[in-house]
DNA sequence: ATTCACTATGTCATTTCTGACATAGAGGGG
DNA sequence: CCCCTCTATGTCAGAAATGACATAGTGAAT
């Protein structure tokens, strides 16, 4: 009965909530900025929206485009805006959290320190690089103060998550390499 | 040329590098404590154990089970522990990062203020409790204080990670519950 | 007595996801 | 002049993952 729209689904219909796009302009903010908590190829985009097409939670308007084909600058549908906003407030099924980084750590006893330090401190980098980043980014945005009912809102919160995120990330990577050079030199 | 053994193949040869276990062993250990960072059912399990038999990365002994069948308790091979050794330090490739919470966060400013603090502070009764299960079994871990080269190494590192995550997780939470009671009654 | 939970193996259909491929015009750099 | 990148659409094979099903013995509780 339910129509089960999958999670992509509702991944692309927030993006058209923002703004009108063709699949090819979808792909380019599945990589960014959502790319941080949801990732998706443009195959996955293109089958996923010929789902929503059939299901009338989006619709099209064809333009000319650059290739052969026209191109189709999708829309999302008042039904679609509809089970966007009722799947928001769905509380979320525990998702299955995927780490190789800490599958890894969870081995770590069987390996090399020196060259598990050097691991975490690539990572440790990245981390750090990141959060200078949504560091900049979040003065910006604060400046502005997004309202509530606007999509700067969205952008702000998704942001504040990945900065306390990077924030543990870059802690628990300086922690371990600290654990790491102490199994090194003993005092 | 690289035998390309699958993530789920190494989180195998993890458990496994711990004590020989029955593939229904396995995907007890792959509930907990492994599935705060990866998660499998017995069928995949099952699938990669085929995968890793034919690589020579583990093999088995048959002992009479309870079922119709002989159980096969699996133990790594000096092969398996190679590789495992290998991939543990081999920095991980960047990986998919999907949270279903954060998506609808993206989404949030099209719903309703109200609902959606009642779903942050159900997420944040549940960072909250297993913040503090963590927290229990920190100061039991800390004690001990597993040296490295100990498999306790391993769990108290992937319990920090753990730790340190429900930390920023609670604390994002409220700053959401915050921001959406402020958009209800502005001062 | 019966039901339930646990141990233990395995199959299978379906869905989801990835990565490669195919097409093609516009615009810029070497 | 050629090559590369970006825009833009789409297909397809194969891998990975899920969830349901099938079988079957032990032991504990109702």
């Amino acid at each position: 009965m339910t129509a089960t729209t999958s999670t992509l689904g509702f991944a692309i219909l927030a993006v058209l909530a923002r703004a009108d796009s063709t699949g090819y302009e979808i792909a380019g903010r599945m990589r960014h900025p959502i790319g941080r908590f949801w990732t998706a190829s443009y195959s996955q985009i293109h089958t996923d929206l010929q789902r929503l097409l059939a299901a009338d939670l989006v619709e099209y308007a064809t333009a000319p485009g650059p290739g052969p084909q026209d191109k189709k600058v999708y829309s999302i549908t008042a039904k679609g805006l509809g089970a966007l906003r009722d799947w928001v407030t769905q509380p979320p099924r525990p998702q299955p959290e995927r780490d190789e980084l800490v599958l890894k750590t969870y081995a770590a006893w069987l390996a090399d320190p020196a060259t598990l330090i050097e691991m975490f401190r690539t990572a440790l980098r990245q981390h750090e690089e990141r959060l200078a980043e949504y560091e900049s980014a979040w003065v910006a945005v604060e400046e502005r103060a997004p309202a509530f009912g606007t999509p700067g809102f969205g952008n702000m919160a998704t942001l504040r998550c990945g900065l306390t995120y990077e924030r543990h990330r870059a802690e628990w990577c300086r922690w371990m390499i600290d654990q790491l050079s102490r199994s090194l030199e003993p005092s």
